[in-house]
DNA sequence: CTGTTAGCGCCTTCAC
DNA sequence: GTGAAGGCGCTAACAG
């Protein structure tokens, strides 16, 4: 069985207030008492009962993090921002996922946040939008990842999608690309997000003096190398196939290099290709992709940030945090301008 | 505030005993009351809370994943088979990173398993040896994944290291490579796992009538790309550079292969590359990675297997369960023999 | 079949 | 500066 406040107590022979001020560093001990009742704490290897705590003050000290699929890589690298920052603020991060699927959010949710399971969660919501959500009212801090949506009432911590997706057409058209196409991720999924990333293209492109090109944009059911690689070849089967992709994550953008790969098609020669996220494997791949996106660990200090003010009561209407992004150039497009 | 026990059974007159008989499912509950009950249930939406219930039962409904780093391929895959798995078992996860740090590891292990905040704990122990874990007599069920070392009282889950990476280098060795160089990972890190693939290679080498050659053995800090990709530079500045790299991971391996397109080193046919756990980038990758490793479902569905059978109380001896392994071929070691 | 009682381990009023 | 009591929400014993 393991220590108890009271075992310490009965040791020192002192009442299980006293230790208790102990452990949490109240200061109305005596320093002698408080060295005898440190040194039984030490001896027995007293440590709280984290359970008893949580119910008695409420609190878990533990966070939720939801995500679609933590094998994505872009999951797994925010993952890793995430515990690690909580680590700092004494935190433990429970993760759970979600497969994108609207019904499975909405049963996590209800499992984590109204059974008191954590104290709060942070959620990158493929299938919920904001509305929904704010609809089903969580009675606990929700901090969400991605573009904000209209008509949302929660926090919401991301970076400025359109105008990301923008630079990321300026420099494709800076580097001497022309026929612009993308790869635009799954429709119903992230929704948001989405939206605002073609918007971003359409926008540069119009700048830049260029025709949008509806047809050169395909939507894929998931957001990873295979779906990437699958619609490469609808692009390449295309009547007039494009001299350029924007892919709207790095694991699309990279399960389209291997098909240009295996179709002998060079890039960033004959074509350039672009990602979003600037996940790990892009910067080895074979050519190293160009990127954009924000740091993770920003993202992490920041949706921390909001949130464990959300669990000390903070009442502030929601905000929506940008956090800056930065444009990685590497192979994939780097094509000197024809002389 | 949140609706107990007792607010339910003050709405239909009776006691919390009964409300939490039908909560929970026991058949002593007259049907007409069961409904009345279920109906107030649902009417005040009530949800147990999780800590009371843990507090009271000394179970927590949680187990403790504990890898060196969420954002590593390998972990991240595991990671998601754990999570997806723990969920078909009614168990949530919580993960933490222990960086490979032996001083982390007992930390995490204390303040989970100590502090009565996991029922158990999946351990992916880099730092800690089996010897040192016995040592520190967790409170609590833990099962490390990898290769069991000696001296370990704890259940183990992995697979046959050394059959693997036999099956691997005789792989190469039908290919036509002779000259095999390992890129094996870090000295401290999961010493026993790179002991044993060592002695594969070289039990297979031997099998094969050719030399081990130890200046080819090159070790390395961590087991990212980055680390790799300098082991690989060191081996093509070798007196005489290998036709063939055993890398102990797929990230290292992906590093490799980096290095060699950049140095213009053609693969598979002027050098074979393999690496170890079949992560979705080497199956992306310019070449495809050759590799090796066992099913991640498998090894999720064991060690949670192991560990509930743990927390339901079983006391057999430590076990260690071997899930078997697949050789994956692909473009990077497939070089037909010469004419 | 249902109600009463007690206590999991902790913290936080109140007293002293 | 310290002790005694109560209760967070739940379920395991016992009654009845």
């Amino acid at each position: 069985m393991a220590v108890t406040l009271r075992d310490v107590a009965a040791q020192v022979g002192v009442s299980p207030r006293t230790v208790s001020n102990v452990v949490n560093g109240f200061h109305h001990v005596s320093p002698a008492m408080r060295s005898r009742v440190q040194a039984a704490l030490d001896d027995l290897g007293y440590r709280p009962n984290l359970m008893a705590r949580g119910l008695r003050q409420g609190r878990t000290g533990l966070i939720g993090f939801l995500v679609p699929e933590l094998s994505m890589a872009y999951f797994a690298e925010l993952a890793h921002a995430v515990v690690e920052h909580a680590q700092l603020l004494d935190l433990t991060v429970l993760v759970d996922e979600t497969k994108g699927q609207l019904a499975r959010e909405v049963e996590l949710l209800d499992l984590l946040a109204r059974a008191g399971r954590v104290d709060g969660i942070v959620l990158s919501n493929l299938g919920l939008g904001g509305r929904t959500l704010t609809r089903l009212r969580p009675p606990l801090p929700v901090v969400l990842l991605g573009e904000r949506t209209a008509g949302s009432a929660l926090d919401d911590v991301g970076f400025d999608n359109h105008a990301a997706s923008a630079a990321l057409v300026a420099h494709l058209v800076e580097q001497g690309y022309r026929r612009i196409a993308v790869i635009a991720g799954a429709r119903t999924a992230a929704f948001a997000t989405s939206t605002l990333r073609l918007r971003g293209c359409r926008a540069a492109l119009r700048s830049a003096g260029l025709p949008w090109l509806p047809e050169l944009v395909v939507r894929t059911d998931h957001w990873g190398r295979a779906e990437g690689a699958a619609a490469m070849r609808t692009l390449l089967g295309a009547p007039d196939p494009p001299d350029a992709v924007v892919a709207f994550n790095d694991s699309l953008a990279l399960g389209a290099l291997r098909v240009l790969h295996e179709a002998r098609v060079a890039v960033p020669a004959q074509i350039g290709v672009v990602g979003f996220d600037d996940i790990e494997d892009g910067r080895y791949s074979v050519p190293t992709l160009t990127t954009i996106g924000p740091d993770k660990a920003d993202i992490a200090r920041r949706c921390l940030e909001v949130l464990t003010g959300r669990i000390a009561g903070s009442v502030e209407p929601a905000r929506a945090v940008h956090v800056p992004f930065r444009l990685h150039t590497r192979e994939s497009s780097h094509r000197r301008p024809s002389p």
